[in-house]
DNA sequence: GTTTCATATTCCTATTTGGGAATATAGTTT
DNA sequence: AAACTATATTCCCAAATAGGAATATGAAAC
């Protein structure tokens, strides 16, 4: 079924707090540390796992890695991200996060030309 | 973030089957047995886990366990379970577990005296 | 009180998971 | 080519999970 493969995507914290910020656009990998204040192995391998699972997608910029929501989504992934994004807008945390993603939208444009943010 | 905890009740399937016959009303274990067509030690299993959690709610009737959904749902549960409605509406398992509970209902009524169905 | 019935729990095993330390890779810069 | 950068991967461990066989529980029937 493959409801339970998005479900399994979605039953992680730091992989809810990724694709709540990929709802914004594309990012790379050492931004979502930043603003996740998570190691990067971390972020990597939760990334690694939405990409196997077809969540997201990846491009390649120089040395950096631009993540992004995958661009053929099911119906049923749409849904649920839909859902996502219903419930992150009343969550703390997930407002936090958007919140340092903006602080920082700048520095991260002007600081590596990976064309993220 | 209690978003997790909702999404690792979802993210099997025979729970999300369970769930889906539980938007219909109540239903005993044993029934859930016959329509979903798996062994006792699972169902029990996964409603325990559904319990636990506070997805669903159960109140014994003689023998009976007779499980529902919880009364008391968070925001973010409802959207879920509203999502995961409208996601099984179009999926083959999820239609078929419907009518083979449609089906039975008359006979479920007739047998146990537990009241669900 | 013993049997029966519906359900829960225990015990076991195999698999998956998340996390971190250390290391590898692949581009870029010098 | 050597050094550096951003990212991925490997190796490890601890914990959670799913599943089934066997057993326990608790209410009902006899």
């Amino acid at each position: 079924m493959e409801l339970v493969r998005i479900y399994e995507c979605l039953c992680d914290a730091t992989r809810l707090r990724i694709l709540n910020l990929l709802a914004q656009g594309p990012l790379c990998v050492c931004h979502f540390q930043e603003v996740l204040g998570e190691p990067q192995v971390k972020i990597s391998k939760h990334l690694g796992y939405l990409r196997a699972r077809g969540l997201v997608a990846v491009e390649r910029t120089g040395n950096w890695m631009v993540y992004e929501l995958s661009a053929r989504r099911s119906r049923e992934l749409e849904a649920n991200l839909a859902c996502l994004q219903d419930c992150a807008r009343e969550s703390p945390v997930f407002r936090r996060d958007l919140a340092r993603l903006r602080k920082r939208a700048k520095e991260f444009a002007a600081s590596s030309p990976c064309g993220c943010a």
